[in-house]
Parts: C-alpha cells; sequence; structure tokens
DNA sequence: ACTCCGTCGGGAACCGGTTCCAGACGCTAC
DNA sequence: GTAGCGTCTGGAACCGGTTCCCGACGGAGT
C-alpha cells in the first residue's frame, strides 16, 4: 500500500504539492500535477479516506435509517437513493430499524454519532425531537421521506388527498357499499400513514353520506396480507362490499387474488382501487394512485446534498407534497345496480 | 463536539489512560476508568471513528456489492447480512451493481478500494480474478453468495441438483409434459444461476427419457415475469404442459395467477412447482424448493467475520453448498391420464 | 526601477485518536 | 535487601492525509 509521501518522493515533490495535484484544489503546474498523477498511477496509490475524513471532517458518506428492505415502496426509495449517491460520489451506509426500541436507541447513539455520516436520510421514520436535535447538533443535515419531521425538510406524498382521491374514484363510479382494506393503525414506527390513509377514506365517505362503522379491514401492507384480507371480507356473500380501496397495491394484489379464488369477476362483481403503482398493477390492471418512490429517493438526495453544500444556511424546515397520479385501469367500473 | 482531550482533562488524567480507560484497552484502575466514563457521559463524548480507523487501519465497516434490492431473494439475503452485522458492531456499507460495466469499475476502484470498508461481501457478483486479487492485495477478507468464486470462501444451494429433484418430483408423479420457465441464459452479472437450474432441469428430463426442443420458456425473474410466461404458456391449449418447474417462485406466483385467469385448475390440469419458499407460495400453496437468503446472509458475515479476526490465516478456499428442502403443497399432484 | 499581484512549491501544523515505551509503585520471592 | 514481576500512568510518536503560511519567481503596471 503506496501512501501520498511515497507518490511525492517519486514525483520529486513534496506532499502538500501532492496532495493539491491529486485532489485539484491550489495551484499546481500543469508539469508537476503530470509528475504526480504519473507517479500516482505508477504506485497504484489511491487516498485514504479515514485520513482525509480525519482533517476535512466531511466523510462522503450518508446514513439511510429504514425500517424495511423486502417490501416495494422501500426497496425502490432505497434504489433510487443509492443510485443517486452513488452518482455523486457518495457512500451510502444503511441501517435497518425494526420495532426494536433498543436497536434504535443504539444506531441512533451508538452508529450514527459517530463522525461517519456526514448526513441522514430518515425513510418513513418518524424521527423524534431528540434525535433530530441529536444529530442537527452533531451539524448533520437530514431529511426525511414518508412524513413531516418538523424542524427538517421532508417528502412525501400526500396521504389523506390520495386516499381521498381513490375513494371519491369509486364513489363516483355509483359504489356505495365502499370497503378499506388498510394497515395497523397502531403501528407505532412510521408516520401514521395508515390511518392518514384511512381518515382520507372516511373523509370521502362522509362527504357522499355512505360508510359504516364496519368498512374498515386491517391487513398487513403485502401481498399475502391483502389475500387473507380479500379473502375474508369477499367470502361472505351478504356483507361483501362492491368495491374496495387497498391502502397499498400489494393488498390490491392479494385482493385480485382472492377475488379469482372465490370466482369473484373484477370489475364486474368487484371495483378495486390501489395506491403506488406496483409493477404487479400494471401487470394486473390494477387502478391506481401512481407514485414514485425510487424518485422520491433521488429528490431527497438532491435536498441533502444542498444542505451539505451550504451548511451554513440554516435547514431549509420545508414539507415538500408530492403529487400522486390516478391511473385507471381494468379493476374499477361502475356499480352494477343491486 | 467534545474530544478525547477534553475527556482526559476534565478526568484529570492523560490521553493514553482516557482512551485505554474507554476502548477497554490495557492496564487501568477501577477508580480512574470512573473518572474517565463520567467525564464521556458528562460531556457527551463520542470516539471519532475516523481517526480510531486511521490509526487502526480497521473501520469496522463492511461493504456489500448486490445487483438488485427489489427483489425477494435479494432483499432477504441484505436483511441478513443487516441484521447480523449490527449485531457484530459494524456497519454495512451498500452498493448496488447493475449490469452497468462502468459502475460497477467505479466501485470497485473508487469506492471499494478507498480504506473505508473492512471486507467485502458480493452477493450474486461474479468476481472477476482481477477484481478478487486487488481486494485481497488491499488484504480485504471477501465472501460471495450465490455461486462459485476461486479463491474466496462462497456459500450457495447447489442450483443444479436443486432443479433436478424439483424436475424429479414433477416426473414422480407421472407428468411427462414439462416445461422449465427460468431466466434469461445470457444474464451475465450472476453465477449463470439460470443455466445451472436449466441444466438440472435438462439433466431430470434425459435420465426419465423426457423432454425436447421447446420444453423451456425464458422469463424475468419476478411475478409479472411468471405471469406473462405463464400466460403464453398455457395460452395455447395444444402445447400447454401438465406441469411447469418455474425458477423461482415468484415467476411460479405468476405462473399460477396466469392459470387461474386462464381457468385452468392447480394441480388438477397443471401442477407448478418453483424454488425459493417466498411467502406467497406458503400463501397460494405451492410447492417448492425451500432456501432460507437470510440465515445465509447472516452465515455469509460469520464466514467475514472469522477472516477478519484470523487474518493472518490464508483465504479459506471452500465452497458451502446449503441444504434446499423439499416442501410439497397443494400446486402439485398426479397426472392425469390424457 | 520598484511595487504589486498571481502562480507555484515546500515546511509544518493539524485532525483525534491508539499504542509503544519508559518509569513508578507495590508486592512477592529469594 | 533487592531482584523481579504485575499493575498503572504519562509522554510522545504515529496513522495519512489537508491546509495554512510563507517565500520565490515572473510579468504587468506606473
Amino acid at each position: 500500500m503506496s501512501i501520498l509521501a511515497d507518490v511525492a518522493r517519486i514525483a520529486g515533490v513534496s506532499k502538500s504539492t501532492a496532495s493539491r495535484a491529486l485532489s485539484g484544489r491550489g495551484y499546481v503546474s500543469i508539469d508537476t500535477r503530470r509528475k504526480v498523477e504519473a507517479a500516482a498511477s505508477e504506485l497504484g496509490y489511491v487516498v485514504s479516506s479515514t485520513a482525509a475524513s480525519l482533517v476535512t471532517g466531511r466523510t462522503r458518506n450518508v446514513g439511510v435509517v429504514i425500517p424495511y428492505i423486502n417490501r416495494w415502496y422501500f426497496a425502490e426509495v432505497l434504489e433510487g437513493i443509492e443510485s443517486a449517491l452513488i452518482r455523486a460520489g457518495y457512500d451510502l451506509t444503511l441501517y435497518r430499524l425494526s420495532t426494536d426500541r433498543d436497536l434504535r436507541r443504539r444506531v441512533f447513539d451508538y452508529f450514527l454519532v459517530r463522525k461517519r455520516v456526514d448526513a441522514v436520510i430518515a425513510v418513513t421514520i418518524a424521527l423524534s425531537p431528540h434525535e433530530v436535535e441529536m444529530l442537527q447538533a452533531l451539524g448533520k443535515p437530514l431529511v426525511a421521506i414518508g412524513g413531516r419531521v418538523a424542524g427538517i425538510p421532508s417528502l412525501s406524498i400526500d396521504d389523506v388527498e390520495t386516499s381521498r382521491l381513490a375513494t371519491e374514484h369509486l364513489i363516483s363510479l355509483g359504489h356505495e357499499r365502499i370497503i378499506h382494506v388498510g394497515g395497523d393503525q397502531d403501528e407505532q414506527m412510521d408516520f401514521r400513514v395508515h390511518s392518514q390513509r384511512y381518515s382520507g377514506f372516511r373523509r370521502a365517505m362522509e362527504e357522499a353520506g355512505l360508510g359504516d362503522e364496519d368498512d374498515f379491514r386491517e391487513a398487513e401492507f403485502s401481498i399475502s396480507g391483502g389475500y387473507a384480507a380479500g379473502l375474508a371480507v369477499l367470502g361472505d356473500p351478504r356483507t361483501r362490499p362492491t368495491a374496495i380501496f387497498a391502502g397499498c397495491d400489494e393488498i390490491a394484489v392479494g385482493i385480485m387474488m382472492a377475488a379469482r379464488q372465490l370466482g369473484i369477476g373484477v370489475p364486474h362483481d368487484l371495483s378495486i382501487i390501489g395506491i403506488d403503482d406496483h409493477p404487479l398493477a400494471e401487470t394486473l390492471g390494477i387502478t391506481t394512485l401512481a407514485q414514485r418512490p425510487g424518485a422520491q429517493g433521488g429528490r431527497a438526495v438532491e435536498l441533502l446534498l444542498e444542505q451539505i453544500d451550504h451548511h451554513d444556511a440554516p435547514a431549509p424546515d420545508e414539507h415538500v407534497l408530492l403529487p400522486t397520479g390516478l391511473t385507471v385501469r381494468s379493476s374499477t367500473g361502475p356499480a352494477r345496480p343491486a
């Protein structure tokens, strides 16, 4: 392993000149730069980012905290973040936070605090004021994806409005018996996405004078979860709805599968709408409100890099609401008269 | 931000003693340790891992290169790796390598080489001899998941044997017209998993005196891919097989959906078997050969940490073959006489 | 001719820890 | 009594870069 001093010696210059030549900062004549570069490539030299970080205080490394990897939305966000960071020359250090409070504390106290990351992106993790404060005290820019966090820039779709629109789509088709199959209302980790989607649904239903206390069904946010809930909801012909608003496309897909299993025609006997625009939604022709999680990840990185670049400026405390687009496919259709 | 010198001053000891007290290396009396710890927590001190790495040469950070995030197998492996590393006090830096050769070079030359990671795990990335050599020259332990890499420890399932077993299961049920729906044979990135699965299939078929040149169908390794291939294969009643061996469970699920769509009974008219034991395989009752990617990730971390701990020993160049378990569910059944 | 400024290069301090070395102390062993 | 060892602590070197500061040089401006 060669070090900068070796390169300098071979090139016949001082360490400082070699450093300037390779990093491109400060005055170096073309000639010496060439010599240094030649020496460096001859020796196969690469800077020690550790040493560089120590003195500059910047690591070119961003921490990402995320609750799941194996779910479409999260994996997409992660991919978006990853490629944006790589393009900008940054590393991405991954911390998966499950519901384990201890682990969460350890990650914040032990991992994130050490001068290992320049900044942090929190994906659907509602940072506590204490956590925000702690990281900000260390001068680490923060961005949140998936929900609002006080004091830091964040971006997400408007869950309430999106759900409302989805529900209104069904209502406008003449459906009256509509059920929302969504996530556990008590899930603590996230930004109450589930309850926001529920309340958008509720609002649309109330405005139309519809709904009752039996129009919500809990499901895990996955195809299997949707399938199980679908079988339960659709199994009983007397209470069967004519339309279902699924909390996400994975649930919608599961419901679609359950419907097929039970011989229920979509959209003839049942309309289904979801949120996300999961690839399977397209494959199966499921109507949905499209969002682009990968792009959200990329956008979050931009916001972050802006903060890193002018880190003298105060953190912009704005919440960006991203649009979702109603994508009508063949899973929704007019209600048939009973 | 407080530094070690501050802690030492407050505690009334020297930097070296403070370092020893906090890191737990070398002799320190109980008394002074207490004092130092008190000072540290009073100041909210945390070590600068950058500084520590610079002198120790170890970063407690492992690089993971992986081609996809948003696929079940890869996400599971990643989760397994992540939790094992966190438990061991290691960070995980993620590099997603698509088919972009340039990016791949950049990741290896620019990112992995700088003293940022102590070791590297390659998930279904066939490292070139040059890449292996480069990383080993830097003294970085390596482990590969998903296929054999010369010169480094690796672990994977036995793709050939697994496929053969899957195919034999179908044959033993009396099926004669069997099709394999698998991945693109030319995919360069991976360890030719696709072609290995194909050849296991081929072998079983030949031993049984079955098969023809039309018994393979290409599909993307996803539910959508399986669905599309399923529609194509099952659509024509004259060529329709009585059994399908899917290259992975996601494909199997897609085929299952296509079968339902076309009103083909499973397993009455069609048997389906996959590989993986994806959660949906259980939900839908798909027979499969189960593997546990999360456990593979954890095992890879163990192998890696062993190498890190005794890094004087030569790298164990062994390939661990993990078992897969035939899990019979309701998607496979006896062939009906034509 | 002299100042001034922009370009170029070297020396040395510095980032914040870890670790080697040497010295001090108290204890046991001979 | 002293040699020898184990425990404890401080000083200083060191990891490998970056950057500040200073001096040298050459050309332009007056």
